[in-house]
DNA sequence: GAGTTTGAAACT
DNA sequence: CAGTTTCAAACTC
């Protein structure tokens, strides 16, 4: 709140400046108070045009703070006239503020067009010699001009959905990113003005750590750049992260002056890289303490950088706003080895799309969303592989989001590939929100800049924007990041289920029977999938929707989800997500004989559900919930009572149990890339146990949905009867509720479920447009 | 990594 | 519907 009044009075004060009359009356007059103090400051920093080292911190606090005042304010004319003034003195230090300003301003619209100008104006700078500066500040003014609005502007309606909502996320997510970006060069410039704007963004204050990270990473980007000359041509170039970050500094140095484009995409994209922050950032600094020595400038230098960091980084928001998805990916092209993943996801989706568009009459007839989806679905199955693990019966839609939800840790897995099959996922699933999917790159790429360990620190005001969806995408980012959190998951899942996300091995069935966890899945094969003859490709999407079919004909349920959790109503109700899907049950049942329904041979115990009167298993000990036992309570203590009575056998079993419960829902939750919102709510709460965690299997691919549809239309309450119906025990009373409903919207309760279950995230899933995007194409379908 | 076990899916 | 075969995942070594 002082900010703005200071910032008001900053302002006029600025113009007074000038006079030398003004300035000495202001020192006398005992008025002066905050206001003064705060003016003095700006002066001073301008009065020295370079100041010493030693001041740079403290001008840049003020420059903090003059930047705050104009983010809340349209600093408009005031600032400009600091930067200029600054600009003039050749204070680079000015030049941050601006440059944070106009990141500010990238991310609130109305500050843009002051950022711009004075970020063009800090280029001007006179203080630095290069006169690559000079050239570049143009680029930088136009890019920064250009950027601020056209960051807000474009990417706004490139990425605005008709629903202000959706709109609203993907903002969030850019300004999330450009704070960060403003962080990095003020956290640059000294730790203490770091504080500050964490003062002023709270949230910024975890991404600070990343902040430095990225920043050294830019470093190394600058430098590389300025190698290069071309920044954009050399940005994407690969260069490791860590090596660049120790030398990249001191490169930078003799670079400072050279103001060559940052590429923030390439920043950001590092940030995620860079596992050791403090690391980095101590780095950062000592190499930044490193530039003021030698730099022509110290102060400048600082200055300098962010200033150029600033340019770049506009011009990167802009672009990627502008190129929204794709855009994003350019970005990532910067990155490149870090981003593989979006990249190599981007590039199988094309590759699908075009395979399905040219090969596929059906797919183009079927429905652009039946093709576009299927596309998506497609690309994401290669993360899928990794992270979802979606249970064999589970279908389609329901399955990616049940396994989504779950998996979002997995995702993280496969890094890059995760990150891009979360975005495509959730597109996937709502085709018609282009939204999700951007918010999902953003909040992926912002998710990078946080540490995994904790996203809280992503800060309030983007929990609260993003919230439950960022939680995927944190872990996504986490991914990325190749930070250590993702490798212990990895290994976490890898000794639970990690292979139950492996893609299919068919060598006979070509993919297109129900052999095939993918086909059963609804998802098409992928390159992971090891199958051989496979015909469960987006080119043979006549084959697969008519083998579908015949398959259907047999079995209306053969693709429907192969467990069913009732505990999806109930759950809301009742409680404890944690539970086990006491509710849930497999459809049909199994009918092991060897296995005591205790591994994974047996579906109902890889699916996490208990066994039920359908089941015709021998010697069940499914400890889910055994066939004879009282109705399977689910995981919770009932069960424990039942096997406690049983036998002493079980007694270990029931904390293994649990343990194995909690391996699961790491195990398949992590993994799946939800949807944001699903992502999000589930990988908060513990409860992804959930019935959901026995779908693990990824979502891959989502064959033609149509059939998705179908399954749910058809599977009327006739079939589903069996299951239902036949089970007299509690459960069945649930499922009976409504089959339909539940195997049509299961995942929308579910995500609805969990999020009610976390009061927290409900905002959030309202805000979210997968959910409703999914409903209403199931809706429209079913209609 | 190869071989075995297991149970679902497919077939008769 | 029951029995058999086929199949691929899960599991073991």
């Amino acid at each position: 709140m002082d900010t703005p009044d200071r910032t008001q009075i900053a302002t006029p004060i600025s113009k007074f400046e000038d006079s030398p009359v003004f300035n000495y009356i202001n020192s006398l007059s005992p008025i002066k108070p905050v206001k003064s103090i705060n003016i003095a400051q700006t002066f001073n920093s301008l009065s020295f045009s370079s100041p010493p080292s030693v001041f740079s911190s403290p001008h840049l606090s003020s420059q903090r703070e003059s930047r705050f005042l104009k983010r809340q304010f349209f600093s408009g004319s005031s600032k400009p006239d600091l930067s200029s003034e600054d600009g003039l003195t050749g204070n680079t230090s000015e030049a941050v503020p601006d440059a944070v300003q106009v990141l500010g301003s990238s991310a609130e619209p109305p500050e843009s067009s002051d950022g711009g100008c004075s970020i063009g104006e800090v280029t001007v700078d006179p203080a630095n010699e290069n006169s690559e500066l000079a050239l570049e500040l143009p680029r930088t003014l136009k890019y920064d001009c250009g950027s601020p609005e056209c960051n807000a502007d474009s990417s706004e309606g490139n990425k605005t959905d008709p629903t202000p909502v959706v709109s609203d996320l993907p903002e969030t997510f850019f300004q999330f990113g450009e704070n960060v970006s403003v962080e990095r060069r003020l956290s640059f410039q000294s730790g203490a003005d770091m504080h500050g704007i964490s003062q002023v963004k709270p949230n910024q204050e975890v991404r600070t750590e990343s902040d430095w990270e990225s920043l050294i990473s830019d470093a190394s980007d600058l430098l590389i750049m300025d190698s290069s000359s071309n920044a954009e041509a050399s940005r994407i170039e690969d260069q490791d992260i860590v090596d660049l970050r120790s030398s990249s500094f001191k490169s930078l140095t003799l670079h400072q002056d050279n103001g060559h484009d940052m590429h923030i995409s390439e920043s950001l994209v590092q940030i995620g890289s860079c596992e050791n922050h403090e690391v980095d950032n101590s780095a950062a600094q000592s190499a930044v303490g490193e530039h003021k020595e030698t730099d022509h400038t110290p102060d400048v230098f600082s200055s300098a950088f962010q200033n150029k960091t600033q340019a770049d980084f506009p011009t990167e928001i802009v672009d990627n706003k502008a190129g929204s998805h794709i855009s994003f990916g350019g970005k990532q092209r910067g990155i490149r080895r870090r981003c593989l993943v979006f990249d190599t996801a981007g590039g199988r989706k094309r590759k699908l799309e075009e395979d399905s568009t040219s090969s596929s009459s059906v797919s183009s007839q079927s429905d652009g969303k039946y093709t576009s989806d299927d596309k998506q679905l497609v690309s994401i199955r290669p993360c899928s592989s990794t992270s979802p693990c979606m249970i064999p019966g589970i279908g389609l839609h329901l399955n990616a989001l049940a396994a989504t939800t779950r998996d979002t840790r997995v995702v993280k897995h496969e890094t890059l590939a995760s990150g891009k099959e979360l975005i495509s996922i959730p597109s996937s699933l709502s085709s018609l929100h282009s939204l999700s999917v951007e918010t999902k790159s953003l909040t992926s790429s912002l998710a990078l800049s946080s540490t995994y360990t904790d996203i809280s620190p992503v800060g309030n005001d983007l929990q609260d924007v993003l919230d439950a969806p960022h939680a995927s995408a944190f872990k996504v980012g986490e991914d990325f990041n190749e930070s250590s959190p993702k490798k212990k998951r990895r290994k976490l899942e890898q000794g639970g289920e990690s292979e139950a996300c492996k893609r299919c091995n068919c060598k006979k069935s070509k993919c297109l029977k129900l052999y095939c966890e993918c086909f059963a899945a609804g998802v098409y094969c992928v390159e992971p999938c090891s199958c051989q003859e496979c015909f469960n490709k987006p080119v043979h999407e006549d084959t697969v929707l008519a083998t579908r079919k015949q398959i259907e004909s047999r079995n209306p349920l053969a693709f429907a989800p192969k467990v069913i959790r009732s505990s999806d109503s109930v759950p809301e109700i009742g409680e404890e997500s944690n539970k086990t899907p006491a509710s849930a049950r497999h459809k049909r049942g199994c009918n092991c004989k060897k296995s005591n329904c205790l591994k994974k041979y047996c579906e109902c115990y890889q699916g996490g559900v208990g066994c039920s009167i359908n089941c015709r298993c021998e010697g069940c000990k499914n400890t889910y919930g055994r066939k004879d036992g009282p109705s399977p309570m689910g995981f919770g203590e009932a069960e424990q009572d039942e096997e406690e009575t049983e036998a002493g056998e079980k007694n270990g079993l029931d904390v293994s149990l649990r343990n194995k419960q909690v391996r699961r829902d790491e195990e398949q939750c992590p993994d799946n890339v939800l949807p944001m919102t699903f992502s999000f709510q589930i990988g908060r709460s513990s409860s992804m146990q959930l019935p959901f965690s026995s779908f693990g299997k990824p979502p891959r691919s989502s064959l033609p949905q149509p059939n998705f549809e179908k399954h749910f239309q058809i599977i009327p309450e006739d079939e589903t009867p069996e299951f239902l119906r036949g089970n007299l025990s509690p459960i069945t009373g649930i499922k009976t509720a409504s089959p339909n409903r539940k195997r049509v919207s299961p995942p929308h309760r579910d995500f609805a479920s969990s999020p009610s279950r976390r009061n927290n995230r409900r905002l959030v899933l309202q805000s979210i447009p997968s959910f409703p995007s999914l409903t209403q194409q199931e809706t429209s379908e079913l209609q």
